[in-house]
DNA sequence: CGCAACGTTGAAATTCCTCAATTCACGTGG
DNA sequence: CCACGTGAATTGAGGAATTTCAACGTTGCG
C-alpha cells in the first residue's frame, strides 16, 4: 500500500459559479436543483480538494465533519481492524459519495485513500443536512444516494458470499468497465489503479488467486493482461461466467 | 424455505397514541421527538401489520411504497437472482428498520420474510420524507439509521471476505446473542430462527459446515446446540476465535 | 404410519491458500 | 548507461479448508 498516514494539508479552492466538470455538480445534476439552489450547495462546499495517489481524504476513527463527492480521479475506502487487517468496503469514481457510513455514529469508520491524483467537494455534513431540509430535491438525492450505497452493498455481499474466486474476478472487472462508461471512459480498455492485493483485498481473494485467475481469462481469451492495463475482450463470455447476475453491480 | 410466494394480505391497526411497546415508538425514541412530533408519525404510520413465519412484508421487484420498522419478531432480508440462488443480507428484530435499500431505485431489491410471528409499522415512504423535512431530528435519525444500514454491510463484508468459517459462526453467534441482549431476551440462550441453510447461506457457507463448526463448538464446550436451542457457555472463548473483531456487529 | 424437511456425520473431491522461486518494471546512484 | 534494489506480478507445488456427494437419524405433520 502506497499510503502514508500524515495529516494531509490538502489543497483547497473555494467555489465559483464556473466551475464547469464539478464534480459535486455531476453529484447534484440528477437530483433537479434550480439555479440558485444550486448556489446555495455550492456555497457550501469546499471544492477541487486535491489528493495524490495514496493520500487520505479522512482517516477511520476522525470526527464526522464532512461527506466528500468525488470529482475526478478514484479513490478506495477501507476499513482496519486492530490487528492490522484490512479491508476495501468500496471503490467510487467521479460523482460518488463518501463518509455516509460516519453519519450513525459520528465517526468515520473508513480510510479514504487516492488511488491516483484526484479531486474532491467536501461537504460539511451539518449544514448540508440543514440546506438539505429546505430542498426536497436535495433531501430526496442524498436518501438516494444513501440507498444506492446500500443497495451495492448487498450486491457485494452477494458477490462475497457464494460466489468463486472467478467469477468474483469476473464479476470484479465487469462492474469497473460498466463504472469507466457511464463516466465517458473506454469500457474495454483501462489501466486498473488498484495492485492484485488490493483487488484481492475488495474480491476476499489471496493476490496470487487473483493473478492465476487473470491469467487463466488472458489464455481463454476474456482479457488481455499486461500488469495493470487492462483490456475486455470479451464481455459476453465473462458474463456469462457470473451467472447472469449483472443487475447488481460490483463497484460503484 | 419455509417462505411462500402468495401476496399476503395482512392485519393491519391504525395508529392510536397508546401503542405502548410499538416498534415505531422504540425506533423513534432515541430520535428525542416531543409528544406532537410522536403523535405526528404515528399518525402517518400503520401500526401492528401481523406476519406469521415465512409471510412477506413485500416482495423484491415491487416498487417502494412504504418502509418497515419491526416492532416484535424478526425478518430476514434477501436478495434472489435470476438463476434461484438466493442470499441474505440481513437480519432485523425489534426496532430494525427495513426497506432503505429501495430508496434508490423505487423498488425493493430485497424480499423481507418474517424468521417468526412477527409485527411491523409500516410508514409510506413519500410522507415521511415530507414530515422528516419538518423535524429535524427525525431527519437525523433516518439518516443515522441508514447510515448504519452502510455500516453494519461493511463489518459484514469484513466477515465475508477474509474470515473463516468458524470465525463466521462465531461471529454471527456473538451478533445474535448482543442483538438478543439490547432487546431484553438472554443473551446466553435462544431459539435460532434460522435454519442451518439459512445461517449457511447469511455468512456464505454451506448448511453442512455450518453444523459441522457447530458440532465442533459444541464439543469444545463453546456453545450447547440442541437443534434451534442454542446456548452460549462461553462468550469469551467465541470472542478470542474471532480475532477481537466486536466492534463490528454482525446481526442488526 | 409414512412422508418431508431438517440436521448430523463421513469420505472424496475441489478450490483456494500458503510458501517459495522467478521474472518484470522502474527508479536510484555509481 | 548499467548495476542494483525494491516492489509488483507470475507461476509452481503442496497442503489446508471447505464443498460436494451420500448415507442416515430425528422431528413434526397429514
Amino acid at each position: 500500500m502506497a499510503g502514508m498516514c500524515l495529516p494531509t494539508p490538502l489543497l483547497f479552492h473555494h467555489a465559483h459559479a464556473g466551475c464547469p466538470s464539478c464534480g459535486l455538480l455531476a453529484w447534484c445534476r440528477p437530483a433537479g436543483l434550480n439555479a440558485l439552489q444550486t448556489d446555495q450547495l455550492f456555497a457550501l462546499a469546499e471544492h477541487r480538494r486535491v489528493a495524490k495517489r495514496g493520500e487520505f481524504l479522512h482517516h477511520a476513527g476522525a470526527a464526522l465533519k464532512s461527506l466528500h463527492v468525488i470529482r475526478s480521479g478514484s479513490v478506495k475506502s477501507c476499513i482496519k481492524h486492530e490487528d492490522g487487517r484490512e479491508q476495501i468496503t468500496g471503490i467510487s469514481f467521479s460523482g460518488g459519495l463518501t463518509g455516509t457510513e460516519a453519519i450513525d455514529g459520528g465517526k468515520y469508520l473508513c480510510d479514504v485513500v487516492a488511488l491516483e491524483e484526484s479531486t474532491a467537494c467536501r461537504v460539511p455534513f451539518g449544514e448540508f443536512e440543514r440546506l438539505s431540509r429546505s430542498i426536497p430535491a436535495l433531501q430526496r438525492h442524498f436518501n438516494a444516494a444513501m440507498g444506492r450505497e446500500i443497495s451495492r452493498n448487498y450486491g457485494l455481499m452477494l458477490q462475497l458470499g457464494s460466489m468463486s474466486a472467478e467469477q468474483r474476478v469476473a464479476f470484479f472487472l465487469l462492474g469497473l468497465s460498466e463504472q469507466l462508461a457511464s463516466r465517458g471512459y473506454s469500457s474495454t480498455k483501462f489501466n486498473l489503479r488498484l495492485s492484485r492485493m488490493e483487488i484481492g483485498n475488495y474480491l476476499g481473494l489471496q493476490l496470487e488467486t487473483v493473478s492465476r485467475v487473470l491469467s487463466r481469462f488472458s489464455k481463454d481469451r476474456l482479457v488481455a493482461v499486461n500488469h495493470r492495463y487492462t483490456e475486455i475482450r470479451n464481455p459476453g463470455g465473462l458474463r456469462k461466467l457470473t451467472g447472469e447476475c449483472q443487475n447488481i453491480r460490483a463497484v460503484h
